[in-house]
Formats: structure tokens, sequence, C-alpha cells
DNA sequence: AGTGAGGCCTGAAAGC
DNA sequence: TGCTTTCAGGCCTCAC
């Protein structure tokens, strides 16, 4: 389920592939993914140049040379593939397949919570999609302050504001609990009664998290030269997230005490009672 | 306005 | 064994 460090390695491994290469053709075998793919993406994408990528919370964006830039998102399921020559075969939900002088992309989502689309390269900061974004996690702008102004009012659950992509952009439901762990918070606590203290602590456990997470999706970038072509598929080496009923590492030496799993607006939860308060 | 619930979608896993 | 049900979650829409 791709959030920001597994779109981060999916942006890197497109970059290294086919940075600056001209598309030659483009294929759609199904449009209708969360948003339906322009009826116009062929037309406006084939000839173009990929001028460069780069990320917006959970979105790869890939600028073209002729004023648009491609929109990649993955939802829950979505991949990118990369074969460096044809003569492969496609598989079930590959819905769109690109080929340019670099290699050839393809983009696979068996959900179709995921969407492709294609947007001006000047109006894309007005774009429903991004206009409503908080803070990318790594901007400067992401400050104690920032943060608290978002939640002072809130009587939300700090974990669900942490899934709310207009307070911080690029965080799912793995490293909101993965965070709450590092900084020593409840999931539970609500929004209002966090600290100045306590959003200085969960912006750093936030950065180290991720930054973790990237950095192991990193080595996953290995494998994608691999005849497989499998890229952007990662697994972190998680605290809590999925491991319900088993010893926190934090209190396995002195009092054993289990992470648990609840249920907040619609989603698990993990955490350690004992040691996020 | 703020908040919560439901729906989209498929495949894996659990239940019967 | 083979069927049915449940669950996973990013993000949007709708209702209170």
């Amino acid at each position: 389920m791709p959030e920001l460090p597994e779109v981060e390695t999916i942006k890197e491994a497109m970059r290294n592939a086919i940075d600056g290469a001209l598309i030659k053709s483009v294929r759609i075998r199904n449009r209708h993914l969360r948003q339906k793919i322009p009826d116009n993406f062929e037309n406006i994408v084939c000839l173009s140049h990929v001028r460069r990528l780069y990320r917006i919370a959970k979105y790869a964006i890939m600028e073209l040379d002729n004023g648009y830039c491609i929109i990649w998102h993955f939802g829950m399921s979505g991949k990118i593939k990369i074969e460096k020559e044809s003569g492969f075969a496609l598989e079930k939900h590959d819905h769109v397949v690109i080929s340019t002088s670099k290699g050839i992309l393809i983009y696979n989502d068996p959900r179709r919570f995921g969407l492709v689309s294609l947007i001006e390269t000047t109006k894309i900061n007005e774009n429903p999609l991004f206009s409503n974004l908080g803070c990318d996690p790594f901007d400067k702008q992401f400050t104690s302050t920032y943060l608290i102004n978002k939640l002072c009012h809130k009587h939300i659950p700090i974990k669900t504001a942490l899934l709310d992509q207009s307070i911080v952009a690029g965080i799912g439901n793995i490293y909101a609990s993965e965070a709450l762990y590092e900084a020593h918070i409840s999931p539970l606590r609500e929004c209002c009664s966090i600290t100045e203290k306590e959003s200085k602590s969960l912006i750093e456990a936030i950065r180290i998290t991720l930054k973790k997470a990237i950095n192991a999706g990193g080595s996953t970038l290995h494998d994608y030269r691999q005849p497989d072509g499998n890229i952007g598929y990662f697994q972190l080496q998680h605290a809590v997230y999925g491991k319900e009923g088993e010893t926190c590492p934090r209190c396995a030496k002195k009092h054993p005490c289990k992470i648990q799993r609840i249920t907040q607006g619609g989603r698990s939860t993990y955490y350690c009672p004992h040691t996020q308060k």
C-alpha cells in the first residue's frame, strides 16, 4: 500500500529508468481507475519527452516537455513495472503501458484505487488533487507550530488526523501507527490535547519513521534490475503494525506487554498501551 | 463546519 | 474440498 516512502521509491526508480526518454507509444487497456483516464491521454503524451520526475504527497509527477504532467497515484495496490525490451507478457491488471526510448513502463493496479491522469504543468497547484494538501513531512514549513495550529481545534483522535492529507500529506495507515509508536504518543489522544513538546517529538518521529522506510525501500531498488522487473515493492520491519498480540519491543525486557489492535475510523491501529501515553 | 459512515475494488485468508 | 464471507485501505461522497 504505497504511502510516501513507497511513492518516493517508485519515483526514483522511474527517474533512473526513463528520465529524459522519448515516449514512443501508449497503450491503455483499462481506463476505469479511481478517475477515468482522459480520452486524449495517448494523443497528448505520445512523442513528448520526460523532463523530470518528482513527488507530491503520495503522487508521483512525471513532467513532460509539452506543458503537461502525468500524475501517478497507486491507491492500495498500484505498482509500476519497468521492462527493458518488448516481448514480455502483459499480466492481469496491467492497465497502462508506456513505451519509451529507454524502456517500457507498466502501471498495474488490481484494486483500481489508484489513478493515472494528465494535468497542465502550470495548473497543478490549483488542481483539486493537490489544492488542499497539507505540508509534506520533510518540508521546512512542517513545524510544531504548524501542526499545533492544525490540531488544536480538533476533537478527533491523533491517529485519524495523521491520515488526513490536508494536515500532513503522505502518511497512510501503516506509518501513522509506526510514527505514533516512535513518538510514545497514544493513537487515542484527542488532537487538541497534544502539547507543543509532543508535537515536536511527533514531527521528529514521523521523519525518522519515513526516512527509515525510504532507506529500506531504496534497498529493494536492487531487485528491480532482476528479470522480473518489479520495483517499488517494499516491506518495512514494522515495530507495531500487524503485530497484534506480540510483545512490544520497547517493553520486552522490563514488563512484557502485548501490542494491541483497535479500530479507528474503520481502520486498524496498532499500539503499545504501556509506552504510548 | 466538523465528524463519522459507507462505498469503490480485488485477492488473500478465514470460516463453514 | 470447495464454496461463501470477511478483511485490507486511500480517498471520495454523503448524512448528521
